[in-house]
DNA sequence: TTGTATGCGTTATCAG
DNA sequence: CTGATAACGCATACAA
């Protein structure tokens, strides 16, 4: 592989020359540019990054740290995201955090090390005070995805998961529904209690009670949805409506109900979270509370550059959630 | 940032016997080993990893491109193959081709440029051609993930799709159609040509004339299915059974199928290719031709690793397509 | 077992 | 406009 050397003296120039034309300095003559250009094809020389970089102490690349590199959440948001990035002349380069506390600091160190200009975290089990401390400790500008640590609030991109788990549940208030249980998702993350809280609230604001008895904690994925709904029925809890705390348990209830007979929604009003793409495809289609995942991606990664170069321009950091109305849930009695 | 000098300063030794004690080189005492490592935790070291690059040659990085950043192909793909590389220590990079030409080449340009040891590469536009020159002119191991280039056969993890389209219309056969149309994917994409392939030679094996007009090109994406079930009926060509080249496709034809009035299987069999995760949510649940995607990511990140480290071990470089029967086919009749 | 010196490929700062 | 040359942070051959 040529370096910038071997340009040099094929092109009878200096190395600074070349590095010249290579940046496009205009501060270098036309004929000699011609020639630099030519002895760069000639030789089909590649700056090499590492020494760039080194050299500049910027990577010219946007780091990113998701759950995982598959599902209805993540993909869309990396695409997202890395389109407006590429579309900046920069990269991506997206890793794992796999939910585990051990691998999001592994995927975080590994981003730092390469020392990306900028971080896009997704983080679930990181606790607060340790992004915190990362933020101070480091210089690389953070930003959050999907979560709101309030002392560093201007960097969190994020949804209104309180008032989704609030719009969902006012939706089967409205409908007419008194007695209504919820499947939660796991209590570690944020969004999960986030949307509790909010399903608190609409009860109250009703004036129904809260039963703990009618909340149950599950796993964000379908089977943990129907086992759910299981311990629900055990428990010999009474309720005409569900709230799950995302689409796939939604898609498990909803599939364990008519295992065991009983009609959705006609037996039970069933609402899920994310609107993810199956929900649409299920049988009845999925009443859900839409995220709108790509707006997420675009504004991280234009908040996360507009930091990097730095004019901070002002991005929307707080998403409100809409409600979809589809099949799965329809009037009490 | 602290660097290896300051480290080097304050443990009161010199830069190579830091270097050791971060590269495990055993020529080191104890005791220096123990003050290296403390001065290390005290200033929180981190090695600059361009540095080290620089002078090693090497990135300690797998690069791969998928067609796009989401989706139930290439999530799970880069979820299996990320986990094999980070087993062995190394990280993953990847960017997304776009299935254009020249954001595939702009990828491929960026992983080369990033120097990683191994690049995975999943193209659709790329022309052999091009490919061959591009292993030829680079020394960095290639990897092709589902594609077969005959010249460069020992770097292809594929799997053969002409026998996935000959098991889907197989299928159809054997439950006593004779009339079967096919609506295929992009024929820019070897897979597409190849399911088209199996498709024919399925045909001729049970002595069926092969008809062009039962045969219609469509996207691979689900209102592409819907479209070409319209032309087919258009060119008022008669089939009691469709296979059609991809999931997405399948579910297009079926909805409209429904849409028309028309039950599934019970007037038409139908059968897709892929076996999505959405395939087994539909109604009636999609037949379909199963491709073990998590095999094929896992196996090219075997491949590319052993390649890096000299041992170029074997590994299962062809796989078979299995066929996945549900409901939405049904024996003719 | 430890230290010295050199090279890795660029960029950037000065002089010319 | 162009050329020397000193960083950049680390690995490694060679000395000691």
């Amino acid at each position: 592989m040529a370096t910038i050397r071997e340009v040099s003296r094929h092109a009878n120039v200096s190395v600074a020359t070349v590095s010249r034309v290579v940046n496009g300095n205009k501060w270098v003559a036309e004929s000699t540019r011609q020639r630099v250009l030519d002895a760069m094809a000639e030789l089909g020389y590649q700056p090499n990054s590492f020494a760039r970089s080194l050299a500049t102490n910027k990577s010219e690349m946007i780091g990113m740290v998701v759950g995982d590199l598959t599902g209805p959440f993540y993909g869309p948001l990396m695409q997202s995201a890395e389109l407006v990035i590429r579309q900046a002349g920069k990269h991506m380069i997206v890793t794992a955090g796999h939910s585990t506390l051990e691998e999001e600091r592994d995927a975080v160190d590994f981003l730092l090390k390469r020392r990306c200009d900028a971080l896009i975290l997704h983080l679930d089990r990181m606790p607060d005070e340790e992004i915190i401390a990362l933020c101070d400790r480091e210089s690389t500008p953070i930003i959050l995805e999907n979560r709101l640590v309030p002392e560093l609030e201007s960097c969190c991109i994020r949804i209104d998961n309180e008032a989704g788990g609030y719009l969902a549940t006012r939706h089967l208030i409205d409908l007419g529904h008194r007695k209504i249980a919820h499947i939660a998702g796991p209590l570690y993350k944020a969004d999960a209690r986030d949307r509790l809280a909010g399903y608190r609230r609409a009860l109250e604001e009703a004036g129904i009670a809260f039963d703990e008895r009618s909340v149950v904690e599950a796993d964000f994925l379908e089977p943990g949805g129907a086992q759910a709904l299981e311990r629900l029925w055990r428990r010999k809890v009474d309720f005409s409506a569900l709230f799950c705390a995302n689409d796939l348990m939604a898609i498990g209830a909803m599939k364990h109900f008519r295992q065991k007979g009983k009609a959705v929604p006609e037996h039970c009003s069933i609402i899920g979270y994310d609107d993810v793409l199956m929900s649409s495809y299920v049988e009845p289609a999925l009443t859900t509370v839409r995220v709108p995942v790509d707006e997420f991606g675009i504004q991280a990664a234009r908040l996360a550059l507009s930091i990097c170069d730095g004019t901070r321009q002002e991005v929307q950091t707080c998403f409100s959630p809409e409600l979809i109305v589809r099949q799965s849930t329809t009037s009490f009695g």
